[in-house]
DNA sequence: AATGAATGAGGCTTCATTCAT
DNA sequence: TATGAATGAAGCCTCATTCAT
């Protein structure tokens, strides 16, 4: 038991260490010299708990994005409202990623650029998680918070990658502060919620000239 | 003459193959006898070319950034309405991405993530773009065709970052399809011009107990 | 504890290893590969050992080094009479050199020619030789053995400066043979020591019209 | 004909610019292009002019050394005894050191060290000047000016060889100055001469008891 | 279980040299 | 004659990975 306990925590502590190295350098200029070096582990040592550095790679997120989508999935059922919801996943996404800096660099630097991560279990989650989300908004549409003449992949898009924008941006430039960021959910979901335009504008979108006839139904 | 063009020629050549391949395989795993091969050229020449792999690398967008700016500076004069200036913006960059595959993954998947790439000629387009961006959401906050209790920066992420989340997945994972992906340009701008929720809900707002009292006033 | 052993003889092979490639072919025309194949180590394992190409290079004469200083020091002890010294160090030297060309070829070929070698821990220990040698030449003035005339550096540099251009002879043209090399220390210290002019000479120096006066003195 | 010095002194001046690059980086680490930036030609015609690198290499002191040899053969003419005419070797070849340093470089730096530059015309330029050396001291030991029981290849080499230790200092550690070093001639004339040990020593030349007894003739 | 030691594989880069103009 | 352009060849070095202890 203690041994499986020790191992469980070697293996972590080596996670963390990748993560951090990986977030610095990138996953080609990050070595496997290095993670040993951060983790005070020998490089041998390193391939007893991964098979391989692109599976050490892989297994950086695993358990991190299971733990927050089981965090959101426990919160999302004491919320009522789907704009409450959405938000309520913005920003534990973004709490998390500020408290977990090396796991966001890895997994929106990184591993988005990874083709194969795609068939990878940690993909998986987040693959799960997308379809909480795709859940709230479907609901939203449902009770008629909603409009419902929007492709609701095209909604998730714009939340997400607003989000991931922001976060990205975080990550490379160092701007916003930390504090900030979190700051930026209620403007965010604002801005998505209501939409760009004033009330003036509300009947004369602009761009519907070009737009399908039956998009002038859905106004 | 002659000389000098064929001289381009080349280099342009040798830029495209660079493109591929560092769109398929990564900078890292994308390796200069790649390029060569590619382009038919010997690795030795890529260095009379470029001083540098990495120079290579932030040598293939620079061009086709700058091209595509003017594009876009040319057509948005000819557009009247804000929020038509910025359907126009996505519209062209789209068609841009579409036309140029492999330009737009080595920019949205590779340089994003390159930190050094910050302090090349080519980011530095990326940022004059940036800021016609900003010019035509403060435009359209003047005009009154945009709400003006928004953040500006904010307000270009969403726009911004819906595309590159769409275009992202398009890329990784080859869905939509290229037309798909063109006709997504409207409901996306009507996503983010009309905003998420319905006329009912329109005075409900769910979040605003969260927001600061000054928000309420922006309603 | 034989792990460190074996580690240490492996270093010393690839040194002795190396020490002959550069000796036979220069240190840019000697490369890693050629050390690999003479010492029978992988490229890579030499890289486990020495940092760089140069860093193998200088430390090439490091332990051989220390190793003549000692075995000089221990036996000057032995020593009375200043020439005697002398001759001792050329001796001791000399056959250093007769007993590993490959070490010679290293030092007065090839280092002497590099401007790093000088903040070379190798290079200290050659500095400390030297001030061996000054010792001596310092003491025979003293004693009144030598003349005190004569500027210390110079004379130093007579002494060795006659040793390496023998020595650098045998090494590139093969001429004396060893034998008769270590056979012409007594008449090189003849040499330096009686001078070049006969006895009838000795009053009609005939450049001393050019020296200062007080050199006169000293006649 | 005018062509024709035209060609001469585009190919001298290819040949100082490769003396300056040589002497700076060494043979190796100067490059074709390091001589062509730093003459102003194109790294082609450099090959038109010299079929080789080391061709290139070994024609810089080429001119050099004859023009010295035949400054020195026709002083040598005007010079009676034989410790002044060794004298003005060293003089004449301090003084051209000083004067073309880099040549002084290449030739006692780099070309010391190339077994294929003793092939060379150069090297035979060299070997003419050092029987002229060999002349000056086989007449000093006939005319009783020099002592006759010494080899004279070491006397030569004790000469030769004390000044190259010195220039080979001057140049690697830019000690003494260019001044001093001139000024060094007669202090080691002196020392080369008179030998290192005082009158009162002269009769009890302390390592004779390991000289051969033949030896003790000669004093 | 942990690691020191060893290496195959391969990439980036540089240059001497050639050739067509 | 002069050179811009092109490249074959090769070296240094790094690293992921294995294996004996």
């Amino acid at each position: 038991m203690t041994a499986k306990e020790k191992t469980e925590l070697r293996k972590t502590h080596i996670l963390q260490a990748a993560a951090k190295v990986f977030a610095e350098k990138g996953f080609q200029d990050g070595t496997i010299p290095d993670v040993a070096k951060e983790s005070g582990v020998s490089e041998a040592s390193i391939y007893e708990y991964f098979t391989n550095k692109e599976n050490l790679l892989f297994s950086v997120p695993l358990e991190a994005i299971q733990r927050l989508s089981e965090q959101i999935d426990f919160h999302l059922k004491l919320i009522r409202g789907s704009a409450d919801k959405l938000r309520a996943i913005l920003y534990l996404q973004l709490l998390f990623y500020i408290e977990n800096r090396d796991f966001a660099a890895v997994i929106m630097l990184i591993l988005k650029q990874n083709r194969r991560f795609i068939d990878t279990e940690a993909h998986h989650a987040i693959r799960e998680h997308l379809k909480t989300v795709d859940r709230v908004i479907q609901e939203g549409m449902e009770t008629g918070e909603f409009r419902d003449d929007m492709d609701p992949y095209l909604l998730r898009s714009t939340c997400l990658g607003s989000m991931e924008h922001v976060v990205t941006n975080w990550l490379m430039l160092g701007h916003p502060t930390d504090e900030e960021l979190l700051g930026w959910v209620d403007p965010m979901i604002k801005t998505l919620v209501q939409g760009i335009r004033t009330e003036n504008a509300l009947h004369q979108c602009p761009f519907q000239h070009i737009a399908k006839p039956e998009d002038l139904d859905a106004l």
